[in-house]
DNA sequence: CATCATTTAATTGTCGACAATTGCCATGAA
DNA sequence: TTCATGGCAATTGTCGACAATTAAATGATG
């Protein structure tokens, strides 16, 4: 977790409840806790050491960011996005991110604009290395995105997007990942997005991260397209 | 609150916490509990009669939905927005009314359009008595809104918008509510909208509720100007 | 008189136990 | 074999009590 994005929030573990909440958070992003399975509060009171009431805080957290699905008096299981769903999250994220970006032309400092540019220089040391590929479609493609949010400088968006749906999209990343020539070209569009931003262009800037979120999810959907016809082909 | 939407999410008050929390949520919202008022849970713990147990679960569920702050070891108050935070507010709407919009022109049936229409001409019979305009205002603008959303056919839309940002432009609602020639213009708005959407125009449908919140925004600003002058010229 | 330290009261965080509800499994009948 | 029914175990919901922390009240001191 040495993302270069400088603790956006404060860790505060200042109880128990926040403690567990982060740790579950990770364990779930992780994917240590396998997307779907059950959870139970004994369970987890045990593995955590301590007692139901502070877990059933954290849990309650979880269920509030989207993390895990609770049922009245049934139980709760680690969410688990249909591809349908995880095409909704992509179809929200281009909505505020491209709001985020138009905001970010508007009000982003020189310093952050120079914070976002060590960014992609980052991805392009790591680029050239080649196995820079796994840590750019991981988290360094998120790192771009929390700076871009952080210069909205709208603490609204920022808890919607850095707090909420971006620990989604780390849960399904692996999955649908990019591929082929998709991550060189994204990250062309990523350096098209900064100089928007540095021209103060803001109209531009909200169409071309539009443009990016919505290619990122056309590259989802035709890897799900590839997965579905080898299981096919398995089949036959 | 005889709403025209049919009950967007069910009650549920399956147990206590829940009923308590509906309950507190639609005292907040109603202005019962003022915005900035501190809450205290041995004090709500006897209002409702129910142990802190349930209690703290529907309060870190009001948390989640932005209506309470809460500090660890200190308490909670009833959230209240600046002005700041209210313009962030509808730049978020901006970004996902404006996205609803366009899915709802692409997915809305004919009976929901049909349903919209309706509530176009319940406003239009409000509007000819005059008293509408304060109903207009409040609730049934809303309701317009509301089916936008839900004519999306994204679940996740649906929840941010409806279960999150609703609550909290109607506790907002009074304050600044539209005046002047402002109602019959937005009056006008709604039905472009719709008309754009029955004619399946993504596009347009995305851009004028673009427009129509920004419009909205744009009337708060105006109105929290003239607070202000208000203001200054009595101190003189 | 103002300021700072100490005490004190109130509130929040945590815990363990009990009650209520659910899902499972075995038993029996069609 | 299949389906219904009843009981049983496990999990969740609720409660009251205790510990930890904070904010306020009180008093001491410069």
């Amino acid at each position: 977790m040495n993302s270069i994005v400088p603790e956006q929030t404060a860790p505060e573990v200042r109880t128990l409840a926040e403690r567990v909440f982060h740790e579950l958070q990770d364990a779930i992003v992780r994917g240590e806790l396998a997307p779907g399975s059950k959870i139970t509060e004994p369970g987890l009171s045990k593995t955590y050491g301590i007692s139901r009431g502070p877990l059933r805080e954290a849990m309650r957290r979880l269920e509030a960011h989207r993390l895990i699905e609770r049922v009245p008096h049934v139980g709760a299981r680690v969410v688990k996005l249909s591809m349908k769903e995880l095409l909704e999250l992509f179809d929200v994220r281009e909505a505020l991110e491209s709001m985020a970006a138009r905001l970010a032309a508007e009000h982003m400092s020189a310093e952050e604009i120079a914070g976002l540019r060590e960014v992609l220089a980052l991805h392009e040391r790591q680029a050239d290395l080649k196995s820079g590929e796994a840590y750019y479609q991981r988290e360094g493609d998120l790192d771009f995105h929390y700076r871009i949010v952080l210069g909205s400088h709208n603490r609204m968006l920022m808890t919607m997007l850095c707090d909420d749906l971006y620990y989604l999209v780390r849960l399904y990343r692996t999955q649908f990942s990019a591929s082929g020539t998709r991550p060189h070209r994204a990250f062309v569009e990523h350096h098209r997005i900064v100089d928007a931003i540095e021209a103060g262009d803001a109209e531009l800037a909200e169409l071309l991260m539009r443009r990016h979120v919505s290619a990122s999810r056309a590259n989802v959907v035709d890897r799900y397209a590839e997965v579905l016809t080898q299981q096919t082909e398995e089949t036959t």
